[in-house]
DNA sequence: ATTAAGATCAACT
DNA sequence: GTTGATCTTAATG
């Protein structure tokens, strides 16, 4: 691409009216878009849909509460929550303000500042480790809790958006309870045969 | 004020 | 295949 498109997308990528439609409908958009923070880019290759209103297995299906607020505002925010004690999940907020609409960003390949995605994520053995998983994605961005809310074309963590993916396959969410989890809803989108795509997991139960 | 569950990960058998 | 770690959130009393 030429330097003046470079310059053109600034600090944010991506036209905002292509994310105002539902997230199954956004997903391909963001197969193989970037996502930015500091130094460290990665290459988004695995997405999960969430629905809002209409889908049991979203954090919005009970309506707008204080945590889930940001997905009911402008698309093109982020929208993040900690869970399981320890992780941060970041999602891409989609549709018209209004509407809770997410993608959840579940694995992607780290192409520039691998050396500080490495130095969060000590523990990934390989290049494809280091952001598969919406919990290591986060860490080796960097994205905290305190990033919830920010404009993806503003920063402090951007993306950057080319063309929509021609080829994606699509599955049933992972890790899902409930309804939401099972193939009615086949939300969940990747890049076929991409290395740093996460494995399917069906949600576990926990002992009590 | 208290509690139970969770859009997970890594280590272990 | 199974389990412990760890803490925010939302629901309940």
């Amino acid at each position: 691409m030429t330097d003046t498109a470079e310059l053109q997308r600034g600090a944010g990528g991506f036209d905002r009216s292509l994310l105002m439609a539902p997230a199954v409908e956004v997903a391909p958009l963001l197969l193989g878009a970037i996502i930015r923070k500091g130094e460290v880019a990665v290459r988004v290759t695995e997405v999960e849909a969430y629905m809002g209103s209409i889908d049991p297995g979203s954090h919005a299906f009970r309506g707008r509460t204080n945590r889930n607020q940001v997905m009911f505002g402008e698309p093109g925010h982020l929208y993040t929550y900690f869970t399981y004690g320890m992780h941060t999940c970041a999602n891409v907020v989609c549709a018209p303000e209004g509407t809770a609409s997410g993608l959840l960003l579940r694995a992607g390949e780290v192409i520039e500042g691998e050396d500080a995605a490495r130095a969060r994520r000590p523990k990934a053995a390989s290049h494809a480790g280091l952001a598969r998983g919406p919990g290591n994605f986060a860490q080796a961005l960097g994205i905290t809790l305190d990033d919830g809310g920010c404009d993806l074309a503003v920063g402090p963590v951007t993306l950057h958006v080319d063309e929509p993916a021609s080829e994606y396959l699509t599955g049933p969410r992972t890790g899902v309870s409930g309804a939401g989890g099972t193939h009615e809803y086949p939300w969940r989108f990747w890049l076929p045969g991409d290395p740093t795509v996460s494995p399917y997991r069906a949600a576990v139960s926990r002992k009590r």
